[in-house]
DNA sequence: ACATTATATTCGCCTATCCGGATATATTGA
DNA sequence: TCAATATATCCGGATAGGCGAATATAATGT
């Protein structure tokens, strides 16, 4: 259902994480890392996320991805244009700079594949 | 903040309410009739989504009379954009028939003015 | 001033959600 | 099979949010 999508994002991380999630997939340590959270919260997000079918993912070995779910319902699509025109303003900006940065230096971070 | 108006539809009673006011306004009272819910229960509705900017209100008499606010952001016209894209849609649509069923037989109900 | 009507707010109670440490599960490589 | 790493789930305790009856506030008409 509807509410259903907008719980999940009715908190904010979630909507950053989202926001994060659009045109690219990211592991939940990556996850930990740009948004400073311990893992076990980083993977209930997620979870809460896919359950409400704003996500999707997909295991690679050890590592799990997450991305945006590929909506096909036209109203879901807005719902996503929506949170595409997000990554213009403050906080979700300033996160994408972040994560690019992060990116940037993965090699020496934690989590290393 | 964009979470606070996540947060005021995500409860399902409150998007459908939210559908009703596009394109037109309606008091406390309607929405009671056509959602058969308490008094205390609607107003409490209404003030979250205009805590949350999503409506603006306008007294008239006893009358409050509600209706979804005009957001200059560009990104949240995209959401209301989302909302008007919901009308064709379950349960929003039944909704929106019931509505148009009360307006027409006011003169009965309750509520006159 | 007072009764009536519409709306907002308060109140107590209940349910849902959040958090993060601890634990369980899954995958990999030695 | 065992250690290491990544992720998911469980748990207890805290916070937030829900409900509707009761009460307060506001506007109207007599």
């Amino acid at each position: 259902m509807i509410d259903e999508k907008f719980k999940a994002l009715s908190q904010l991380v979630r909507v950053r994480t989202a926001v994060m999630l659009i045109d690219r997939e990211l592991c939940v340590c990556d996850l930990m890392e740009v948004l400073s959270l311990p893992q076990s919260t980083v993977s209930r997000h997620m979870s809460r996320l896919k359950a409400a079918g704003l996500v999707s993912d997909r295991r690679d070995g050890k590592w799990v991805y997450y991305r945006l779910a590929e909506l096909s319902d036209e109203c879901q699509k807005g719902l996503i244009g929506f949170l595409r025109c997000l990554r213009e303003q403050e906080p979700f900006s300033r996160d994408l700079g972040r994560l690019s940065e992060y990116l940037k230096q993965k090699e020496t971070s934690r989590c290393e594949r």
